[in-house]
DNA sequence: TTGAATTAGTACTGACTTGGTGCTAATTAA
DNA sequence: TTAATTAGCACCAAGTCAGTACTAATTCAA
């Protein structure tokens, strides 16, 4: 199945929803937990990774909290899923070479890397904003159409 | 982790060796199975899974076998993703939409159906023989001489 | 200085998914 | 009729994932 796991699902809502929201916000954990209605646990975690990975400002201690580190129109979806996950690697070969044991008759390995770099490069092209901001126009119109993929 | 399933990564790895052997080359599982280096009963199920979603035409009885339906340069990957795991659907509001329970306070189901589209369109203009290349020939014998994707 | 609030780090766990196998029935060439 | 082959299930072990819990470090403020 190619999926998001959740993890990186709920990465991508909590950043959405920082940058839906006033610009430069200091939230903590429990109050993004309420907006976003995921469970508090989950959302602490999330919330120090997407920290640690340099997407949020952590501020600790008392009234600490979070802040989105950058205006959402400047944070890809390409970013937040290589701080979730690390490196997008559809297939082994790409994550770890020379490890499948089928590569040395696969044949495929460059393919695989154009594959993965297709959907990089569509992820890294979208960004916060674009899942925040105004709806898309009618399918068709030129905002919500995927133009030049290569 | 956004990552293509085994049985998926296979079942390209399988198309591909039909793709590029000669044209409507009928072979059996075992044939494949030795060619391709993976394991028997994998590749009986994956046959099995690609004949039944209409990539491979299925030969039944003795001296059966399977043959690719269409040549490779008019099978896309996104048509074999579909065909070994169902509609490509990156998060669980996109397979199945009202299931979420987050969806009502979410906001960003149509965000999840863009990025879905991008990365589905991504994988519906690259073909199997895109990543074969365009010589045929028995299987290794084009090893690393992908030529281009577009 | 102390206490409360908050993030950082890490370890744990139960449930689900995935990769892989095996068996039996149906089909077909010879 | 027999052997070869695909079709269709059912099954299982191992790994992964979603979610939780606990302790340490940090900071605000009384």
């Amino acid at each position: 199945m190619i999926r998001m796991s959740k993890e990186t699902d709920y990465g991508i809502v909590v950043l959405a929803y920082f940058a839906s929201a006033q610009e430069g916000l200091k939230q903590n954990a429990r109050e993004v937990a309420m907006e976003s209605q995921l469970p508090l646990p989950m959302v602490r975690k999330i919330l120090k990774i997407l920290a640690r990975e340099g997407l949020l400002i952590s501020h600790r201690g008392a009234k600490g909290g979070y802040s989105l580190v950058r205006r959402g129109e400047r944070i890809s979806i390409a970013e937040i899923v290589t701080a979730m996950e690390g490196p997008l690697a559809m297939t082994e070969c790409i994550e770890s070479p020379g490890e499948c044991r089928h590569e040395p008759v696969c044949g495929l390995r460059a393919g695989w890397h154009k594959i993965n770099e297709i959907v990089f490069e569509a992820l890294n092209r979208t960004t916060l904003s674009d899942l925040t901001g105004p709806l898309p126009g009618p399918m068709g119109s030129d905002q919500g159409k995927l133009v030049s993929l290569q």
